[in-house]
DNA sequence: TGCTGTTTTGACCAAACGGTCAAACCAACG
DNA sequence: CGTTGGTTTGACCGTTTGGTCAAAACAGCA
């Protein structure tokens, strides 16, 4: 038989290994590449394979490109999930911008897919925008909006509130080389910073 | 003679015409596709040229790349530039917000072409940033500790709140596609919204 | 050991790409 | 009108790239 059977979920050990070992390689150069500039030839290199043998677990360059986003939209969505509704709104929002804040220093890489991606207009994600974030924020936006109008945190617009944590946290990720850059060499690690300020930011802005 | 004359100013009418109608193309091409996924033939047809008459004019494809990238850091920080150590603070930032807002809504594929580049660790521009970017913002960061430190601004670290506005401002270009499919299709302009958002975001967090 | 299905690879291919070149074109001016 | 200098182009080239293929290598089991 030719090439690796479709996603039944049975798979040998050996090929879900290569596959993950695939993934990782792909996303290292994807990640500092993009999809246009990064080549087969590197991914196989990087992940230890010939390139044939690399096509002979994906089927395509996109292929392992779309494998990487399908499996990372989740992930990236899942501290927004769990803002718990019942905790103290303040709290829960701090806490999802640690977590937030926590994955781009230890996720880097698929911060940076992520942004290549979102800055293209998403080709490939097109469905997962309208049908996965969008409902969850829409959810969580009126979590918080409900808090706001208890008067347990100053009103301000959920939505762009919700930007506002993507947006700075993922700052610290993609925009990685300016931000050392500007704070100089003395700072080797920016996150402890980041984090202080990110918590004094949205405390001001929303205790009420 | 081949190739256009050399950067001694002394260009024809023509040629600053094509040149400016070249890098329009190109700005067009490369903010939407990031340098290796841009093709000369794409960026010589949206400039309405046959490609060996576009590198009539560039030598190279990186020729033009590093020309919009020459171009672009200075009016980037222009309005990092304008703010006055002699105005009032807080006016001074908000007026800095909005500025920085505006590009994002008028000047979105400068926004793409700049966060394509730092993204990939600025492999074009390292010199900008150690010795532009950076004695910049540290001038503009001891204006804003001086403002903190005479009580005029809550304190807060100036170089992280700088981090901040660059971010949350840059996001409603870069991120456009995702701004638009949260928000739904009934806004039609996310930038009114952002702009009251982030009045408010940086009052809070500044106003003493 | 021999057989079977999976995995790995060197050699290869067609398309796309960045860039070159000589020849044609054209505007301007004497 | 003819010459001159800048401009435009079709044809072409070498390289890179994504992907294929048939054959070899290998693992596991009877």
């Amino acid at each position: 038989m030719t090439g690796v059977k479709d996603n039944t979920g049975g798979q040998t050990r050996i090929q879900r290994d290569k596959i993950a070992q695939i993934s990782e390689a792909a996303l290292d150069v994807f990640s500092t590449h993009g999809f246009r500039g990064a080549t087969v030839d590197q991914i196989a290199k990087a992940a230890s394979l010939s390139k044939p043998n690399l096509l002979y677990y994906f089927p395509s360059k996109e292929a392992i490109h779309t494998h990487l986003l399908e499996n990372l939209l989740d992930t990236w969505l899942d501290p927004l999930r769990q803002i718990n509704p019942d905790g103290d709104p303040l709290d829960e929002i701090l806490t999802y911008v640690r977590r937030k804040l926590t994955m781009s220093r230890d996720m880097p890489r698929e911060s940076r897919l992520f942004a290549y991606e979102i800055i293209q207009g998403a080709p490939n994600m097109g469905a997962g925008l309208e049908e996965v974030l969008k409902p969850l924020v829409d959810g969580q936006a009126q979590v918080i909006r409900g808090w706001m109008e208890d008067g347990r945190l100053r009103p301000a617009d959920p939505h762009h509130l919700i930007f506002s944590i993507w947006s700075l946290t993922q700052h610290y990720a993609d925009f990685d080389v300016q931000v050392r850059t500007v704070l100089g060499p003395k700072v080797t690690d920016p996150f402890p910073q980041a984090e202080d300020y990110l918590v004094t930011l949205f405390t001001r802005m929303l205790a009420p």
